[in-house]
DNA sequence: CAAGATTACTTGGACTTCCGACTATTTGCC
DNA sequence: GGCAAATAGTCGGAAGTCCAAGTAATCTTG
């Protein structure tokens, strides 16, 4: 049963009715919470055939960029940036799905690769296939729209500390 | 141990070299992704002395809007967009903190109505300024991003079917 | 007016995420 | 060298979300 109007909306008319301030932000914060929502849901849906989450796929995409196919656990969540915990819980499932596998680092001991199955490969790539397809979720917005969007919240992520504000270093960049 | 570049700049690195397709979009949904889990980090620390999280305040603003200070369960679910088990979970903690309590609706024995108890009312007004304090979790982003953003995220989730396309109906509103 | 459909809420279960604590290993430094 | 500090990963537990299914009440319709 869809509403007949934007609940958002309402919401902001309320905040300013209320006094409560800062109407333009709460309006932004929960329309992100929402759009999250929204995409989680269309994106889980697409890759459900192919038997992932957004989550597992994100971990398969970054294996499968590497130049060894495999990757220590922290770093998958440096980069993907969850909790350890998160990725212990992702490799497990995908391990069971036989789509990664867990192989010792050749020196250290301490660290554990997640290694990419010819599986995973090719699961990895029809998933990619499948998001594209959707637009990743995002139908609905223009492609001005989609871009102002990730400029803006480069922004936020940038202020939350997730890179550095210097501009693009001049070495050759990640590896 | 913060990343010296950004990640999703390097994923879309990645997803242009394999050729794996709609790129920027890849980017703004995994943006909105991140973005939404910086917000609920930063508001649910806010509100955390208050004794609530993001989902139980929107609870209570919604029924501190309301003439009478209580609304049906499944009203809450409707405006707020979540699935009815989780308006159970959040009435269920309210209750259990006296925040809100649960009255039987006057004429329909289904439902139940949340209501709105006068440590709740304190809480959320306590609540609302101190998300009002921190901007919603959106320092980072200006006015002129906010705002492009939200209408961005509009589009989408009107295309999702969050309410209807038409202008605003010519009645007096929802009420 | 009675059977079937719909609506409202709750329960049980699966999943994901985070936090705190713990083990094992490596690194830094006196 | 050797001990403290830092690093890597996992486990247990608390939360939150959703889905499927179940109970209770109301509405619809022949």
């Amino acid at each position: 049963m869809p509403l007949s109007f934007d609940p958002i909306a309402e919401a902001r008319r309320n905040w300013e009715t209320h006094g409560w301030g800062a109407a333009d932000r709460m309006s932004a914060a929960t329309s992100i919470t929402r759009a999250h929502q929204i995409l989680l849901h269309r994106i889980d849906t697409a890759l459900e055939p192919h038997g992932l989450v957004f989550s597992r796929f994100e971990a398969l995409a970054l294996l499968s960029f590497s130049r060894t196919g495999s990757l220590p656990l922290g770093k998958i969540g440096d980069r993907l940036q969850v909790h350890p915990t998160s990725v212990t819980n992702t490799i497990d499932r995908l391990e069971a799905d036989g789509l990664v596998a867990r192989v010792p680092h050749p020196t250290d001991r301490r660290t554990t690769l997640a290694e990419l199955t010819d599986s995973g490969r090719r699961a990895v790539t029809a998933a990619a296939a499948a998001l594209a397809d959707i637009g990743y979720g995002l139908d609905g917005m223009s492609d001005l729209e989609t871009s102002r969007t990730d400029d803006a919240l480069m922004a936020l992520r940038q202020a939350a500390g997730d890179f550095p504000p210097d501009p693009p270093a001049r070495t050759t960049g990640p590896h």
